[in-house]
RNA sequence: GAGCGAUUAGCUCAGUUGGCUAGAGCAUCUGGUUUACACCCAGGAGGUCGCGGGUUCGAAUCCCUCAUCGCUCACCA
């Protein structure tokens, strides 16, 4: 073994081994009870940043000790295709503007699934240099095939419940990204802008927009509000010789002309009446605006403020929440005009500032007015927030636009939980339905309230996005604009019967026919499919194929469509290799290699094209299609996407299909009819990784085995069981899965909900680039190793809370690491053999000898209850009190106190075991460590697949007894220190007492001490001039040359301690009320404290 | 403006339903290269638990006020 333990050498090979054993792999037919964690995926285009790091820390550590627990455990990779973010990467990317710099949407889509593909090994790998336990073998995509089904079918159970609706709304448009954004996408900046006062009529309005001052109608007062109209020599110079302002406001006469500050304050003004703002009610009015004289109209409305401006609005309905709100409410829906356009310009209502930008519009329709004389007041220091754009941090603004949106409290019926809606639904999982528990637990639980605060206020979700990097919409238009949903098709493969090249381990080529055997399993086929209703057979072009489906057709009376990709090939040249020895895929895969037969490429390509053919076949009912094996199996991996070699190879070995029905997929297709054209737009991105925890396990196929394995958890049978997440994600995503895992599965996706807080740098501050803080993980994991990176993430962090992390705490967690190693390579050296050198490996057994030390109970004691400790800490999602726990008993008691007494009196077989016990314990935290550590002395065998350690040894006598030898190793060592004795030197001691377990140890205390001699006896006699002090009631001296004075001073601070001590318990003590009132085995232990201490200071003196 | 969180040793943080002398890592100080480990060992120093009240036999812990910092949400025509 290496004096240092070499991170860099050993985790590639480790993690190599692992994915080779196939032990990754969740087994859906194993009778252990589940545990599945679904992983958030990561944005296929991004970079392993710390948060990434941190949540694959705490669900890699969950993993592998569920594992070590006997579950079944599924943690399902993934990677997440990032609609707006992928699209600006993409465009940026390729030194574009815009996506319509691409000739076509098809062209852009291409590009952009080339970079998402070329970028997704970079992530997957850096996400398993955190030694993460994934099962690759499932690694799903939010945006491959089988996601695009789940999608596309929760779409339209969506559609038919009424819960998603097309309809004009106001929504958030970003002019940047050309695209609605959802509530949640808005970042706010305080921003500075002026305020303007402008004369309607004689109403008095304010706006910080007055470029939307052009075209409204309706003016708003407050009904039981006075309004006075007043007036003066300068107000008859302009056009309307009065002004009407709420009557508050002119009382407050201060204020009022620092609100209208155009006014003159000196000018001599007359009230000409006052009037209730509900008799101004119905007045109709024509007032100059910047762009041209408008029709108004006065209603009234409490939602005016009566503290707040000159007591009058208009409402600009088309490009303000509020107002839209209001309109709406009260009814004024003709008046929604649209002042901007999608560019972001002013449209022709505008008049003069018409095709401006919106920016340049306000300053110029603000001097417009200023000329017009429309201004009476300007505040240049207004603040207030604006939302702009979280992508491309440009001006949101509201719009009205035709959106789809899923209706949040749109009642509907749920087959399990009755009249219900969404957002009851989702109110219900943490808060639990009536009168039952709640079936999501959020840790830490304060989130509770955020959850209940968002969830209580939500409302529909705008769920389209006008990008082209996602899911598109599968509704389909009609030239009446009616809608057509996409159409779902079963399709059932055939393995085509036994044909006659196949024998002998022959291979069989294009023209073989089908033997009777063959035409026998056509036959049987046919009875099969009787009952169902198929519409048409689907082949391809090679004679057995063919055949099959002829005689398949003719059974069932329907055609037969031929698609010539979907054909056979030609492997004539694998003479010499049987099928079954090397699968079919693999065979085209020796031809490419070997220069022979159809390049592997090309007939995956043709085969796509096939696929897609196979997919436009019409049908009034279901399509079969009639394959061989090779076909299917490509096929398969072309639909469940992430198409490797590897996979190819993968699913060819798995060749012994049988003869007949072999698979049943759905897909969506365009609906059938003339001149449709399908929604431009794409779903939120956060629609498909709302379907994540199921859509990864087969849904909507509940009958999937992944599905009724792993999304049917041990704890309360819902659906997975953790989701962890940092907390900024728990309405755009955990709530959303929550939503649509009950509404689609009647379960709640997971039981728990573990949030972690955001990683920042060691003094608690967000990393960012600006500042120059932040932390890559790949290169914390290139320098230190994955294992201190991933102890630095999880020990001394608590959930909700802010992760600090820097440098210096991975360098501690790192010589932790170092220490397991260096402890191994002691037991190493302990176990090898003196004559040869070498070290038999063998995993230990549990101790047996009945002829253990002090010091092995006593470490088995403290193994035993560390380990249960653990357990309890990591049941209860408490990863950092787990890892500190280990942390101190693998250095401060293992290390500093059992290596040390082994080297006294050496007990091989314990040494051993506890070290194997400690590696299962940390395997967990630390898992390339403890694997290369298992290797070196135990076995090649994966420690993963050992069992985690249990209680089994406590002996809570031997613990006492041995903490009184560390206290007396301690003391002598202190005196040692405070003398100044070199450790070189050796001195002489002795302990007052007959006790047994003292005695026993005595040849462990003197070396640990640095004696020369050791006196253990009850007539031991203090020799004179000698240092002596009281260890748990114990005297002992220490044969130093000591100064009087000192000692005398320690003695005197030990006395005085003492005195204190005892001083405390007797004021407890006789205090009737603590001795009444307090436990009584409280009382009891204080007065023992207090019986302990007055013996000690007797000794003392 | 509202809500949430934080405030404990120089720094970063633990501290369970209120109960033993409030702990850890890093930093610091003293002494040490004794064949597992200087990525180390042994020992020490360092805290009025943000302030002020209250409840209690007993408060870092529960309640109230205030202060400071951080986060989130909502906005005023």
């Amino acid at each position: 073994m290496e004096k240092a333990y070499n991170h860099l050498n050993s985790e590639a090979e480790i993690y190599k081994a692992w994915e080779a054993s196939g032990a990754m792999r969740a087994d859906e037919t194993s009778d252990k009870p589940p545990f599945t964690i679904p992983l958030p995926p990561p944005n296929v285009t991004g970079e392993l940043h710390l948060g990434h790091a941190a949540m694959l820390a705490i669900q890699d550590i969950l993993t592998r000790y569920k594992k070590m627990q006997g579950h079944e455990v599924l943690w399902l990779p993934g990677t997440d295709h990032a609609a707006i973010a992928t699209e600006n990467v993409v465009i940026k990317h390729h030194g574009k503007k815009s996506r319509e710099e691409w000739p076509s949407r098809e062209d852009f889509m291409v590009d952009a699934k080339a970079f998402a593909d070329e970028k997704h090994d970079n992530i997957v790998n850096q996400m398993k240099r955190m030694g993460s336990w994934l099962d690759w073998s499932r690694e799903a995509y939010t945006f491959d095939e089988p996601r695009n089904f789940a999608v596309n079918r929760i779409f339209k159970d969506l559609y038919k419940d009424g819960l998603i609706e097309r309809g004009y709304r106001l929504i958030n448009w970003s002019v940047g990204a050309q695209s609605v954004l959802s509530d949640d996408e808005l970042e706010y900046e305080d921003v500075k802008e002026p305020f303007y006062y402008i004369k309607c009529g004689k109403f008095i309005m304010g706006t910080v927009r007055p470029e939307t001052k052009c075209a409204d109608s309706p003016l708003i007062v407050h009904p039981d509000e006075d309004y006075v109209e007043i007036t003066s020599d300068e107000l008859r110079m302009t056009n309307d010789d009065s002004l009407i302002v709420i009557k508050r406001l002119w009382d407050d006469k201060e204020k009022f002309f620092k609100t209208l500050n155009f006014l003159d304050p000196e000018a001599d003004y007359k009230v000409l009446s006052t009037t209730k703002g509900a008799d101004l009610v119905g007045q109709k009015f024509t007032a100059e605006t910047y762009a041209g004289p408008r029709d108004f109209f006065v209603i009234a409305d409490t939602v005016i403020d009566p503290e707040k401006g000159s007591g009058a609005m208009t409402i600009s309905a088309s490009h303000s929440a509020d107002d839209y709100d209001l309109a709406k409410r009260l009814g004024l829906t003709d008046f929604f005009i649209q002042k901007i356009d999608f560019e972001g310009n002013m449209t022709d209502v505008a008049g003069p500032v018409a095709g401006m930008f919106v920016k340049k519009a306000r300053n110029v329709s603000g001097k417009l007015m200023e000329e017009k004389g429309l201004l009476v007041g300007k505040d240049d220091n207004y603040e207030h927030r604006v939302p702009l754009c979280y992508r491309s941090n440009c001006v949101v603004e509201p719009m009205i636009s035709p959106q789809w949106f899923i209706m949040v409290e749109k009642e509907y019926t749920h087959p399990v939980d009755g009249k219900t809606t969404l957002k009851a639904q989702m109110q219900a999982a943490v808060r639990g339905f009536e009168g039952e528990d709640p079936a999501v637990q959020i840790i830490p639980e304060r989130f509770n309230k955020e959850y209940f605060r968002w969830i209580d206020n939500l409302q529909d979700w705008c769920i389209s996005r006008q990008i082209w990097w996602g899911h598109r919409i599968p509704v389909w238009y009609d030239e009446q604009q009616n809608i057509h949903l996409a159409e779902e098709q079963e399709i059932i493969f055939a393995r085509h019967g036994e044909s006659e090249g196949n024998r002998d381990g022959k291979v069989q080529g294009q023209d073989d026919p089908l033997t009777e055997k063959g035409r026998a399993h056509a036959e049987d086929m046919v009875d099969v499919l009787k009952s169902e209703n198929v519409g048409v057979i689907v082949t391809g072009t090679s004679a057995r194929n063919t055949e099959t489906a002829d005689i398949m057709a003719a059974g069932l009376g329907v055609e037969v469509v031929h698609i010539e990709e979907l054909s056979s090939y030609d492997t004539k040249e694998v003479a010499g290799m049987t099928i079954d020895d090397i699968g079919r895929v693999a065979a085209i895969k020796y031809c490419k290699e070997n220069g022979k037969g159809e390049d592997f490429d090309a007939f995956v390509a043709r085969l796509k094209v096939g696929l897609e053919k196979l997919k436009k076949v019409r049908s009034n009912g279901k399509i079969v299609f009639v394959t061989n094996r090779s076909i299917y199996s490509v096929l398969q991996v072309l639909r469940d996407g992430g198409a490797t070699d590897e996979i190819f190879e993968k699913r060819s070995k798995n060749s012994h299909l049988p003869h007949g029905i072999i698979d049943r997929w759905s897909i969506f297709q365009a609906p059938e009819g003339e001149n449709l054209r399908q929604d431009e737009d794409t779903l939120d991105t956060w629609f498909s990784s709302a379907l994540w925890p199921f859509s990864t396990l087969g849904w909507p196929d509940e009958n999937a085995p992944d599905f009724q394995k792993f999304y049917n958890n041990a704890v309360n049978g819902q659906g997975t069981d953790v989701l962890e997440t940092g907390w900024d994600i728990l309405f755009f995503w955990v709530a959303r899965m929550i939503m649509f895992g009950r509404y689609a599965t009647n379960k709640f996706p997971f039981h728990t909900v573990y949030l972690h807080g955001m990683v920042t740098d060691e003094h608690g501050k967000k990393m960012s680039k600006s500042k120059g803080n932040g932390i890559n993980p790949i290169e914390m994991i290139e320098e230190f190793g994955a294992d201190p990176v991933r102890l630095a993430l999880v020990i001394g962090s608590t959930p909700g809370q802010k992760i600090p992390i820097g440098a210096n705490k991975i360098k501690g967690y790192r010589n932790f690491v170092n220490k397991l190693w260096n402890a191994t390579r002691f037991v190493g050296m302990q176990s090898a053999d003196p004559e040869t050198g070498l070290c038999k490996r063998a995993i230990p057994t549990r101790p047996v000898s009945d002829n253990l030390s002090l010091t092995d109970q006593w470490i088995l004691s403290r193994l035993s209850t560390v380990a249960a400790e653990v357990k309890t800490s990591l049941e209860a999602y408490d990863i950092s009190t787990a890892g500190d726990k280990i942390y101190h008993f693998v250095w401060g008691e293992f290390c500093d106190w059992y290596l040390e007494a082994s080297k006294v009196e050496p007990n091989l077989e314990v040494l051993r075991y506890t070290l194997a016990e400690i590696l299962k314990l940390t395997h967990p935290l630390c898992p390339f460590i403890t694997q290369q550590c298992w290797q070196e002395l135990f076995s090649d065998s994966l420690i993963i697949e050992e069992s985690f350690p249990a209680a089994s040894f406590v002996n809570e006598s031997a613990v006492a007894q041995f903490s009184t030898v560390q206290n007396i190793v301690g003391a002598i060592r202190t005196m040692r220190a405070e003398k100044n004795l070199n450790p070189k030197d050796k001195v002489a001691a002795g302990i007052k007492t007959d006790e047994a377990h003292v005695k026993a140890a005595a040849e462990l205390i003197k070396v640990l001490g640095n004696l020369s001699a050791l006196e253990v006896s009850a007539s031991a006699k203090t020799p004179d001039n000698s240092a002596t002090t009281l260890v748990d009631n114990l005297e002992i001296f220490v044969d130093i040359p000591f100064d009087e004075a000192a000692e005398t001073a320690r003695i005197a601070k030990l006395k005085a301690e003492l005195e204190k001590k005892i001083a405390g318990l007797k004021g407890r003590l006789s205090n009737p009320s603590y001795t009444e009132k307090a436990p009584p085995a409280l009382v009891a232990q204080t007065k023992a404290q207090l019986e302990q201490a007055e013996s000690e200071l007797q000794k003392l003196n």
